[in-house]
DNA sequence: ACTCAAGTGGACGGGGGTGTCCGCTACGGT
DNA sequence: ACCGTAGCGGACACCCCCGTCCACTTGAGT
């Protein structure tokens, strides 16, 4: 059990970074979070002894939302509906975290939770797919890659300035969606790109922490 | 008149400037191009002053090649055809070479090709959207910061591990073009982004460099 | 009130990045 | 072949960030 003054310090800390995460990635320096904290390195140190780990802690929130969206779209009686949910829903989260997704991908090995959401997450999207494009809604031609695909260029959205984001990715969204529809206009589209687990542990050069 | 050893030494940072950048993003250590361009630290930045004159002009061509893909597009007489090229010839560009965009973006003012290319290529994008929505090809409710917004989330592809960055350039643009192309089943967008020149100089944070 | 361990922040050493200085090297005109 | 000078690269000073250590402070049980 912590002493009360450590744990509102810890708690302090986690705001701090969380705020400062969202508002300019990942790289934000150690001690600018203890300084916003108003508590010393040291302090934040032995709470969180990595900066990976006050990443997992900080982002812990985003990842049971993600999982939420996901759960809710998958449980959609109407698939579409359930992936214009899940599309939307994590451009508005990427849009409102700054490095989300790099967290969400470089989540430490034994953040177990992440490792284990991503794998459910992944599933049941890839049914929702299956059940989209048996309904007729989604394009027939459309992989799961695609989705990993639209979601890392989505990291993009994150890199807009503050008063544009939310509007970038309503927009992307809704531009995406129409690209994932199933439209008798539709063309063929070249072959996608296999993203195994050693592909996706390579976007972004692994190197984002 | 540089001396000859003076000249290929000049041409040999910029080579490895190239090919590093490309490869690793803006952030390479100005020593590790140094090194490998078999130079010292002093003899580089006699050359290139700052980091900002070695990044304009290592990716001067790349800027040439993109005012010259604007270009074609702007003169085929298809204009739906011309969109085509560029967006899959942006990508393209965008996959090849990491940080390209963010290297457009934050061109110093005094590399005034830059500016007048950014300027010029956008005039040329816009009248071939135009003509492309009036030809029926280009969904009515596109407008020009939607291409910036393409533009911009494109970034992630560089960040997409070598081996899989033109496949996803190419399935990346096809998608694009998919969610562009008018067709009867698209659906109404949300509004698009306001994209001023104080939006265009933030995204991404402005900080790439 | 007293005590003492849990808790704290300033200070330190290490690593890596940038840009600059200076004594040596070697190109190229004579 | 010689020599003046442009050119060179190693060494340097500076800054920022990381993670750790240690003497001081303070919460909470008695």
């Amino acid at each position: 059990m912590l002493r009360s003054d450590a744990q509102e310090n810890r708690d302090r800390v986690l705001d701090a970074a969380r705020s400062l995460f969202s508002e300019h990635g990942l790289d934000v320096p150690i001690r600018e979070i203890a300084r916003r904290a108003g508590v010393g390195p040291a302090t934040l140190y032995r709470r969180f002894p990595t900066k990976q780990a006050l990443i997992d802690l900080a982002f812990a929130r985003e990842v049971k939302q993600c999982r939420e969206i996901v759960r809710n779209a998958w449980a959609d009686e109407d698939p579409w509906r359930g992936m214009c949910s899940v599309v939307n829903g994590l451009a508005e989260i990427n849009a409102q975290n700054q490095g989300f997704v790099d967290a969400f991908m470089t989540a430490s090995p034994d953040a177990i939770d992440f490792a284990a959401h991503r794998a459910d997450m992944l599933r049941m999207i890839a049914e929702l797919c299956r059940r989209a494009k048996h309904a007729g809604a989604l394009r027939p031609d459309f992989v799961l890659d695609d989705f990993i695909l639209v979601l890392m260029v989505g990291r993009g959205l994150s890199a807009a300035p503050p008063d544009v984001r939310r509007t970038a990715a309503r927009r992307f969204s809704a531009l995406t969606l129409d690209a994932l529809r199933a439209s008798p206009t539709t063309a063929t589209l070249p072959p996608p790109v296999r993203v195994t687990p050693a592909v996706l542990a390579n976007w972004g050069g692994g190197r984002p922490i």
